[in-house]
DNA sequence: TCATGGAGCTTTTTT
DNA sequence: AGCTCCATGA
C-alpha cells in the first residue's frame, strides 16, 4: 500500500460495483485466456520463428528487423491467424501497421485482398502513404528487381478507410445484389433528427398530451442510435436511462419502426444504417457474404477499443472463415468513447470471440520521459480491468516528475498556465504546448487569458463547417438533385420560404415524388400561390441539373440561395464567406455523389479556419483542446486543468463503476500525451449550475507522491490581496 | 403559418 | 445565464 497524497476517504465508491461484478469476472477470464497466448520475442521459439520469417526472403526490400523493435517486428510479420495487438500510448502503432502493410505486399499478398479499417480517413491515409514511401524509397535504393508491381500501384488497390466509408462503398457497389437503390443519400445526425420529427408529425397521435412531455427529437435520435449501437432494446434503454419518459415507450418503439421504414422508402441512410445494413445483408445474403469473405483475406483494424457492437459484428462476419487473417490493434486503456456507443468489451473479449487468437504487446514507449511514464504506469495500474502492461522507455534522461498544483480559481489557473508558457518560451515553441480540458467550456478562461497575454492559440473542436445552417441549406439543394426522394432535404429547402411551413412542404414533396420525381409541382398553381419563390426555385433546380461541374451546380444554387439567406439571417454577408470554402471543396470532385459522400463521411475538420488569412498566419500556436480530441496526439509540454473531483471525473460519471473507469482512462489519455513536462492543475473550487466542487480529483489523490510532485504553494489571503491593485 | 413565452437542458464527439 | 426546442393561440 502506498501512502496517498490526500485523504481518499472522502471519495465515494460507485454503488453498482456488485451488480456488474459477474460481467467483470467474465471479462477477466477472457483476458486471462488471451494472456496465455501472448507471444513475445523472449521466447526462443518465437525468436527462431522471426529469423525464419526474415531469412526466407532475403529479397525483401525493407529492412524490417533493423527498423522495428522486436515486438513491433513480431506484429508486422505475423500475417496469419487472429491477432490482438495491444499498442500502448506512444508505442509506434502507426509505424507498425505501416510496416505490416508493406510486409504483406512484399510477401506477395494481393493488395485487393487487404482491408484496413480505421476511425478517421486521415489515419488510413497516413498508413497507406507511409507504406508507399517505405516501398518506393527502398525500391529506389536499387535493392531489388522490378518483378513485382510498382509499390504505388499496389497500395492504391488496398481497400482502406473508415468503417462508414467502407460500408458505404459496399452498399453502392453491390446495390444490385442487395436489391437497393445505389443513389441513396446519407443523413448526418442533424438530418436524422429532422427525419424523426417529420415521421412523428406525419402520423396522427391519438393522445398528444400525457402528464409527461414527449421527448425531443434529439433525445429520440440518441435513444435510437444507442439502442442500435449497444444492442439494448428500446424499452430497457428507456427504463434504465430515461425513466421519466417510460409512459411513451410504446409510441417510441413504433416510431423506431416507422422511422426505419421511412428511410428505406426514401433511400436515406443514417450513419448507423450504413454499418447495420451491411451487417444485416452479410447475415442474410449468402452470396454477398461469400463474395466479401472471398475478397478480403487480410483485415487490419485500428483503434479496436473504440468499436461498437455492429462494427464488431461486421468484422466477425468477414473474418469468420479460419483462413482469413485478422489483426486488431488498440489500447484498452484508451477506450473513452462509450458515450457514443463504443464497447470496451470488444477488445477484452477478443480471446473469447477467437479462442485460437494470439496476443502481442507493444510496450516500449517512444514519447514520454521515464518520469512521466512512471506516473502514467501508476495510473494504468489503477484501472481495474485490462491486459497487463508496463510501458518502458530506453531514454537516459529521467526528466521532471509531473507536478500537481492548485490555484485559487479558474482565472488564476489560466494565469498560471500562461505564466508557465512564457517561462518556458526560450526552450519551446508555442506549438510545443497543449492545454487539455475535460469539457470544452473550460477552455474559455484559458482563451481569455491567452488573448490578453498575446499568446497565439488554436482551439480544437467547436461547430463543424458542415453543420452550419447555411452550408446545410446549400447542400440540401444538391441532395435533391442527386436523390429527389430525399424528403429531408426538400423539407429543409421549402421551409426556407415565408408562407411555406411543414404542412405545405410535406404536400409538395409528396406531389413531386408521386409525379415520378418531376419538378413540375413546384410551378403548379396550388403551390405557387403559397410563395413567390417556388417558381424561381424550379428554374434554379432545372438549370443546376444541367450544370457541368459540382462547382457550377453550387454557383447556380447560390445565385438563388443568397437572396433568400439575406431575408432570414442578418449576418448573411459573414456567412457567405463560407461559400468560397464550399466551392473550393467542390473543385476536388467530379460528381455530385462523390462530393456528397465525402462531405458526409469525411467532413473537413477545421471549422472555417481554412479561409485565406488564417491560412498563412504562422502556425506556431498553443493547442487548446478537450482530452477526447487529443487522443493520438502528443506535445512536449502538456497542461491538464480543472482536476477537481466532479469535473475530472465528471460528476455524472461517479456513481457508475464503468463510467468512472472510463473517466480514469480519460485522465490516462490526457497524461500520456506529454513528452517532457506534465502540469496537472486544479482550482480551489469550481462552481456552476451543476454543483460546487472543491476536492482534488480522486485520480490524483489515489497515487503515491513518488510519481507526482505536489506543489503546495497556497498563499494566505493577505498575500493574495497584496497582488491586487490598491484602488480595487 | 408565425410569433411568443416558457420549459428544460447544459460531458465528452465521429461517422 | 443562455440557448434551443416546443406548444400554444392568433
Amino acid at each position: 500500500m502506498t501512502t496517498s497524497i490526500f485523504d481518499t476517504q472522502r471519495y465515494d465508491y460507485p454503488q453498482n460495483f456488485m451488480e456488474i461484478k459477474p460481467k467483470l469476472t467474465r471479462l477477466q477470464q477472457a483476458i486471462k485466456k488471451l494472456e496465455a497466448n501472448l507471444i513475445t520475442t523472449d521466447h526462443d521459439r518465437h525468436k527462431a520463428l522471426l529469423e525464419q520469417r526474415l531469412s526466407h526472403g532475403l529479397g525483401l526490400k525493407v529492412d524490417y528487423a533493423s527498423e522495428l523493435n522486436p515486438d513491433q517486428l513480431l506484429a508486422a510479420t505475423t500475417i496469419s491467424g487472429k491477432v490482438l495487438v495491444i499498442a500502448g500510448a506512444g508505442s509506434g502503432k502507426t509505424k507498425t501497421l505501416t510496416y505490416r502493410t508493406s510486409y504483406l505486399l512484399e510477401n506477395g499478398v494481393a493488395p485487393k485482398s487487404i482491408l484496413l479499417l480505421t476511425f478517421t480517413r486521415k489515419a488510413a491515409n497516413e498508413i497507406k502513404s507511409r507504406a508507399k514511401a517505405l516501398l518506393t524509397s527502398s525500391l529506389s535504393n536499387g535493392a531489388l528487381s522490378e518483378d513485382k508491381l510498382p509499390a504505388s500501384t499496389a497500395l492504391n488497390d488496398i481497400t482502406s478507410g473508415t468503417f462508414h466509408s467502407f460500408c458505404n462503398r459496399l452498399l453502392r457497389q453491390y446495390s444490385g445484389l442487395l436489391g437497393i437503390n445505389p443513389r441513396f443519400t446519407i443523413l448526418d445526425t442533424g438530418d436524422s433528427e429532422d427525419a424523426i420529427d417529420l415521421v412523428y408529425k406525419e402520423k396522427k397521435h391519438p393522445t398528444p398530451t400525457k402528464n409527461q412531455a414527449f421527448p425531443r427529437k434529439r433525445t429520440l435520435q440518441n435513444i435510437f442510435s444507442t439502442s442500435r449501437n449497444r444492442r439494448i432494446p428500446i424499452r430497457q434503454l428507456i427504463e434504465d436511462s430515461y425513466p421519466d419518459i417510460a409512459v411513451h415507450i410504446p409510441i417510441i418503439e413504433q416510431l423506431a419502426i416507422d422511422f426505419h421504414e421511412y428511410k428505406r422508402a426514401n433511400h436515406l441512410y443514417d450513419f448507423d444504417d450504413i454499418i447495420s445494413q451491411v451487417v444485416r445483408h452479410l447475415k442474410t445474403n449468402d452470396t454477398f457474404r461469400q463474395l466479401i469473405q472471398d475478397q478480403y483475406r487480410y483485415i487490419m483494424v485500428d483503434e479496436y477499443q473504440d468499436t461498437n457492437i455492429p462494427q464488431k459484428q461486421l468484422i466477425d462476419l468477414i473474418c469468420a472463415p479460419e483462413s482469413v487473417s485478422l489483426m486488431v490493434v488498440g489500447d484498452d486503456n484508451q477506450s473513452i468513447y462509450a458515450f457514443r456507443g463504443a464497447n470496451y468489451e470488444n477488445i477484452l473479449l477478443f480471446g473469447e470471440t477467437y479462442p485460437a487468437a494470439s496476443l502481442i504487446k507493444l510496450e516500449q514507449n517512444y514519447r514520454s520521459t521515464p518520469a512521466i511514464l512512471n506516473y502514467v504506469n501508476a495510473l494504468s495500474a489503477q484501472i481495474t480491468l485490462g491486459y497487463q502492461k508496463q510501458l518502458y522507455s530506453n531514454a537516459v534522461i529521467v526528466g521532471d516528475k509531473p507536478t500537481f498544483s492548485r490555484a485559487s480559481d479558474e482565472p488564476k489557473e489560466a494565469k498560471t498556465i500562461a505564466d508557465k508558457i512564457i517561462e518556458h518560451k526560450d526552450d519551446y515553441d508555442y506549438n510545443d504546448f497543449a492545454v487539455l480540458c475535460r469539457t470544452s467550456f473550460q477552455s474559455n478562461y484559458i482563451q481569455l487569458e491567452f488573448m490578453e497575454r498575446g499568446i497565439p492559440f488554436i482551439v480544437v473542436g467547436g461547430i463543424k463547417f458542415i453543420e452550419r445552417r447555411h452550408i446545410k441549406d446549400v447542400l440540401a439543394f444538391i441532395k435533391v438533385l442527386y436523390n429527389p426522394n430525399d424528403t429531408i432535404a426538400w423539407h429543409r429547402i421549402l421551409t426556407l420560404f415565408r408562407g411555406v411551413g411543414a404542412v405545405t412542404a410535406t404536400r409538395l414533396t409528396q406531389a413531386i415524388n408521386s409525379d415520378n420525381n418531376s419538378l413540375k409541382p413546384l410551378i403548379a398553381p396550388t403551390f405557387t400561390k403559397k410563395s413567390p419563390q417556388l417558381e424561381p426555385l424550379y428554374h434554379t433546380l432545372t438549370k443546376a441539373a444541367q450544370a457541368e461541374s459540382v462547382e457550377a451546380v453550387i454557383e447556380q444554387v447560390l445565385s438563388f440561395y443568397i437572396p433568400v439567406l439575406k431575408l432570414i439571417e442578418e449576418n448573411w454577408r459573414e456567412r457567405s464567406e463560407d461559400f468560397r470554402v464550399l466551392k473550393n471543396l467542390a473543385t476536388e470532385y467530379s460528381s455530385l455523389d462523390d462530393f456528397l459522400e465525402n462531405l458526409a463521411l469525411d467532413p473537413p475538420n477545421d471549422s472555417v479556419a481554412t479561409t485565406s488569412q488564417s491560412d498563412n498566419a504562422d502556425k506556431d500556436k498553443v493547442t487548446i483542446s478537450t482530452i477526447h480530441s487529443a487522443k493520438g496526439l502528443e506535445w512536449p509540454v502538456v497542461f491538464v486543468n480543472s482536476l477537481v473531483d466532479g469535473i475530472t471525473p465528471h460528476h455524472r460519471s461517479v456513481d457508475d463503476f464503468e463510467a468512472l473507469e472510463e473517466e480514469r482512462k480519460l485522465f490516462y489519455v490526457a497524461c500520456s500525451r506529454a513528452k517532457t513536462k506534465l502540469y496537472l492543475m486544479a482550482p480551489d473550487y469550481f462552481a456552476s449550475y451543476s454543483g460546487y466542487f472543491d476536492k482534488p480529483s480522486r485520480f490524483i489523490a489515489e497515487l503515491s507522491p513518488d510519481e507526482v510532485e505536489v506543489k503546495t504553494s497556497k498563499k494566505g489571503l493577505a498575500a493574495l490581496a497584496s497582488e491586487d491593485p490598491v484602488w480595487w
